[in-house]
This record gives structure tokens, C-alpha cells and sequence, in this order.
DNA sequence: GTGAAAGCGCTAACAG
DNA sequence: CTGTTAGCGCTTTCAC
């Protein structure tokens, strides 16, 4: 690397600063002749255009931030975060933008982030996980006008731009398909109470067993916090209430209750059938053959960088919704006889008919 | 936010502009008067200072970034990765430091993210994952004379800056500990080939084995991947060699091979024990009471950003490195009678003690 | 202790 | 198609 200017490389081409930023920016008024003169000579010095002068002339920084909030432990007890970290960042790596992170653990973070983040010059925009409806980073990220997109249902009613997964009717395919496969108790374990994805996930287990003339057992039901010991913890308790089978609100903590149900001496899915819901890539739960809920990750991640690239060029309102569509994996814990029948679709591609988009009413935010 | 700049506030506070660019970095030089009045203005106003503007003149940004190469599946496949990343932001959060992730997955990745890297202006200096030998990112980005400290002792053999955990001294004191509780036929489950952290404990299991005059028997030793399912798939083969006990180069991997050995019958410890590598915080394997090794991953998190820090502000020579120790933590899975010896200790301070520096030979990078 | 002035390296009208 | 000219908003000597 050198640390030539603008200034040098126009020297050198014999040509003016304007040609050789043009040249770099792609401005098509530029003769093949000198273009290519100038690409030549940026080649030969290895010469970087000065990111900060850069932004600090055009107003934009082509970076992005990806907030965690309240994630001290979840970012690593719930595979879901580096997914979705991951996911994220392919699609800046797309895209040619810097993601930048900020895992807020407690209060004394958010102290510093916040003042980092609604610093003009650093972020054209944020990505902000939706927390709990006390969150008050959220309100104040949202407050300080900078471009950005909620990940999650906000709790918060403000109108905002947001993406989503259908967790109703995910929660509702998976409670259909044990009830269709007849089973009589069948228990929830939930994620944590104050979580948007939790309160529609209950809904939708809510939804199903209304619809078809079940009654609720709240005895069946037990709230973990997405991680694989609170489901085996709250499994340990469930089954005394001698659930047939149990829908969980993630996959991790299926696998924690599978630990408990077959320490227990019982056998998944005979006595105790499971769904889980994420299907995340990469996870060692392939090998228990867990009928899940697939959440379409990368998709998600892709989506959410558009709509905020969407956000910052169009400004903030009005506020725009998606929200993706979700897809049940029949696998083995769920005691199908049909296995396998969706288990090979699992790539994003399957999800791009499930996504529809809710444009918000034009009203302030 | 208001899109106020340092003049208008200069305006409102009736003094220049260079004043309030003092009491904002808190340069001495101001009268309390003065301050106070800029002070309570920009407190009112929201006034935040343009980052562009701030990094173009003072040719610092704050942000340093944080590379993994080549981690498309590792990065969630490995729960060390998550952690390392919370580590980091942790720590740069407490130096007010804005971190960048750049997860490079692919080659294409590479290409785009290397100029980004190598840019002026936008990064401070970087964090840069050791990779296996033929990485070439790693090799770009240090020809790029970037500051940077590598994580994890660096394959290459350019004197470079790094931090690293003593890998060989860890695993030799999970596999003497294993000797001296009288295991007769231990076996060893290895990271990837190629990566540093498996030859190196690789090297401690060689080490302790031959200094107790134990002959080696190959059949013994299997590669996994550091994924929970090659630990499960590696044991499965390994079993017919009956071992008594396993050392896991990884926790997620000895928790796939004890399900293997779940399966297929047999008890641990009593069939075979286990000690792995990590200790992560958070992690489900708490439950299985898994005896193993203890990375100090807060720490090494803090100490990787303030070594960066010292390299950004004293130059990249000479080329410092950084060993931290490692720690035995006794549970159930290696046998051991004195159950909860060391159980109770996994916070970083106890590793204070244990760190070592060793500043490199002055010589050229 | 404070202000004036000169950049930091680039983009973006505006002429030509 | 190319060059000239202003800035972008801040830091940092250098005077006073």
C-alpha cells in the first residue's frame, strides 16, 4: 500500500484530480483511451482512495451497523445470532458495504454505542435486532433519525421499517402437523416471554389448537430462554404432565428436551414427538432428525440489507414492511411415516414465493 | 441528531471553532468557564462531531476490523468463533473503538474485501483469524502494511505480531492429567490438519506421552473438524480401538464423540473418559460435566485489541507476541475422584498470572 | 487561554 | 470528454 492522493495518480496520468475520480467512481464521461491509462497507473502504485475523504465529500460511508442489544449471553447460547451475523455479512460482502458490529451487553455499553452510532460520518445506516419492549437502545437509535431497518417484529408501536418471519403461521403449521398426526397432548416449549417471536409463536400454537377444537392445557406449556439447558430443564418438569409431544420454539432447545426425554428412559418420537423451529445450516442437530420450522436465513439477511440500502436512498418513510415465509421440514421426531417428504428443500430459493411485502400506511413516524 | 457542525456551535457558544474542538477532545488548554458553557450546548443541541471529518483530519478513525477467513461454516459451527467475537467487541467497546466484521467466506469475498482492508482511512488497524497455511488473505493484508495482530499463532513464517493461547502446554496437561489417573490406551481427536492450534496440541499430547515412556499407537488418533459431528462420526470409528480415554481438541467435538460412545452402549467415564479443549462460557456442555482445558477467551479478547492498539500507536516493529495460559478444569468426564477441585475458578483473573509476554527479536518484518 | 488559517483527500457542480 | 473551483467538517500549528 502507498499513501498517494487523488492528486498523485493525476500527475502521473497527466490528466486532472476530476478525471482520475471519475475514472474510480465509474462515471462513464471518461474517453476508453485515459480510462484505461489511469486504471493502469492505479494498478501499477497500488493506490486505495482515502475512505474517510471519501465519505467526508460524498456523504456516505458505505458502512452499515448491526445492533445486538441485551446479547451478552444469547449471541453465543442461541446459533441463531451468528447466523443471522453471518448472513448479514454475506450480503454486505455483496453488496460493497462494511458491516460494522455492536453487541450491547448492558447498560454501560449502550452508553457508548449509542453516541458512536448517531455520529454522522461513521454509519449510512443500522440494522437493529428487535429486543424486549423495554429496549430503550431501540427507542433512541430510532429517535436519533439515522436510516434503519427493525430485525423482528418491533415491539415498540412507533411505525418502523422492518423485516420479519411469519412466526404465526410458522408456530401454526408445526402445531397443525402433530395435531394432524394425532397426537392429544401436545405441549409448547417457548422462547423468553418478553420476545416478539415468543408472543407470535404462542399465537400460533394458540391459533391452531383453537381452530381445531382443542382446549388449552397451560400445564403443557413452559417458557425457556432459547437455550439448550432451559429446555432441558423445563422438559424435565413438562414431563410429568405427559405431553405425547412438544412443539419448541427453537431447535436447540428441542434438543435440550430430547436430552431430558431420554434421560428419562422414554424414546423421541414413540412417547414424546418433537417440531422445533430454525433449521439453521451447519447445525450438528441434522443428525437427530428434527422435524423442524425452516427460517430462511440467509434470504433474511439478504432482504434486510436491501431494505435498509432501500431506506437510506429513499429516505425513512414511509416505513416498509417484509415479512418472509417459513416452510415445515418433516424429519424423524415428529413420527411421520412420510419422511422426508420436504426434508431435501431447504435452500433459500424455496422461500422467494412465500415473501410478500406489506407497504405501511404513509403516516409519521 | 441535528446536523449541526463545529461552527455552529462555535456561533451558539460565541467562541471559535477551534475552542469547542478542544473541550471536545478534552484538550487542557480551555478556561472551565468556557468549557461548561461549550459543554452544556452541545449537550443540548445533540450535537455529535462528523466522523468523516474528524478521521480525514486526524488521519485516526477508531475503528480497527475484525477478520476470519475462510469461515463460511466454522463460524457457527464452532461456538470459539461467537465467543472470540464477543470478546472482541467487548473490548473495543470498553476503548471506544467501533468494530468491523469482515467474515470472508469465498474467494470473491476475498477480492472484495481485501481493497476495503487495505484502504486508508477506514480502518485503524485489523484482527486477523491464523488460517491454515495457503491463506493468502492473511499474507495480502500483511503486505499491506496495515497494523495488525494476527489471532493465533501464525503458520507463516514473517515476524509478525500475535497473540496466542500456549496450545502445546494446555493439551499436555489434559493428557498427563488423563496418564496420572491411570488411563492405559488414550486416544486423541484432532482439530483440521492445518490449522496451528491442532499441531500444536497435537504436539503437547506427542509431548506428555513421551516424556511417561508411552509408546504413541496411531490408530488411536482420528482428525475431526472442530464440529460436533465429526467428534460423533471420528468416535464411532475410533471405538473399535478401544480406548479408555479421549482427548478432544475441542469441547463441541467431545460432546459428538460421548454420544457416539452413548450409543453404542458403553458409559462415560467408566468406559471411556474425556477431557476437551475450550470451557467456552455459556455453553450447554456445562450439563455433561465435561473435564477440560480453559481458554481464557475474555481475555484473550482485550488483550488482542490492546496489543492492535499498541501496534497502531508505537509501529508494527518490532513484532510482538503475546502467549496466555490455559487452565485444567476438573469435572465427570475424565473419572477424576476429586470431583469440583478447580470447577468453581473460570473467570479471567485467574489467568492474570499466567500470562506471559515475549517481545520478539528486533528484527525486519 | 483563544482565534485565524491552513490543510486532511476526495466529490461534485460548473464551465468549456 | 476534461479541467477548475468550491467545499465536506474537522484538527492542528502558529500567533497573540
Amino acid at each position: 500500500m502507498s499513501d498517494l492522493t487523488l492528486e498523485d495518480i493525476a500527475k502521473l496520468a497527466g490528466v486532472s484530480r476530476s478525471t482520475v475520480s471519475r475514472v474510480i467512481n465509474e462515471n462513464p464521461n471518461v474517453s476508453n483511451k485515459v480510462r484505461t491509462r489511469v486504471l493502469k497507473i492505479i494498478q501499477n502504485t497500488g493506490y486505495h482512495p482515502n475512505a474517510a475523504a471519501r465519505s467526508l465529500a460524498s456523504q456516505r460511508t458505505h458502512m452499515i451497523g448491526l445492533v445486538l442489544p441485551r446479547t451478552t449471553s444469547s449471541f453465543f447460547t442461541d446459533p441463531y445470532f451468528p447466523h443471522l451475523t453471518q448472513g448479514i455479512a454475506f450480503a454486505c460482502n455483496n453488496n460493497d458495504l462494511t458491516l460494522s458490529l455492536f453487541l450491547v451487553g448492558n447498560r454501560s455499553d449502550e452508553e457508548k454505542i449509542t453516541p458512536r452510532i448517531s455520529r454522522r460520518g461513521l454509519l449510512d445506516g443500522t440494522l437493529i435486532q428487535s429486543g424486549p419492549l423495554d429496549d430503550s437502545l431501540v427507542k433512541r437509535l430510532i429517535e436519533s433519525k439515522v436510516p434503519c431497518v427493525v430485525l423482528g417484529r418491533p415491539l415498540i408501536k412507533q411505525s418502523l421499517s422492518f423485516i420479519d418471519v411469519d412466526n404465526v403461521s410458522g408456530a401454526k403449521t408445526a402445531v397443525n402437523h402433530l395435531i394432524r398426526l394425532g397426537y392429544q397432548r401436545i405441549g409448547m416449549i417457548t422462547g423468553s416471554r418478553n420476545s416478539s417471536v415468543t408472543i407470535d409463536r404462542r399465537k400460533g400454537y394458540f391459533d391452531a389448537m383453537h381452530e381445531t377444537g382443542r382446549v388449552i392445557d397451560e400445564s403443557l406449556i413452559a417458557e425457556g430462554d432459547f437455550t439448550e439447558s432451559s429446555g432441558y430443564i423445563v422438559m424435565q418438569t413438562l414431563l410429568s404432565q405427559k405431553p405425547d409431544a412438544i412443539f419448541a420454539h427453537s431447535d436447540i432447545m428441542a434438543i435440550g428436551a430430547m436430552r431430558a426425554v431420554h434421560e428419562a428412559g422414554l424414546q423421541v418420537p414413540q412417547d414424546v414427538a418433537f417440531v422445533g423451529y430454525d433449521d439453521l445450516p451447519n447445525l450438528s442437530v441434522s443428525n437427530f432428525g428434527l422435524t423442524t420450522i425452516h427460517q430462511p436465513i440467509t434470504h433474511f439477511g439478504i432482504k434486510a440489507v436491501e431494505l435498509l440500502m432501500d431506506v437510506i436512498d429513499h429516505g425513512i418513510k414511509p416505513a416498509r414492511q417484509l415479512i418472509l415465509g417459513t416452510e415445515l421440514v418433516i424429519r424423524d421426531t415428529c413420527g411421520t411415516k412420510y419422511r422426508g417428504m420436504l426434508s431435501d428443500k431447504g435452500t433459500e430459493q424455496d422461500f422467494q414465493g412465500a415473501l410478500s411485502i406489506i407497504n405501511a400506511a404513509k403516516q409519521e413516524v
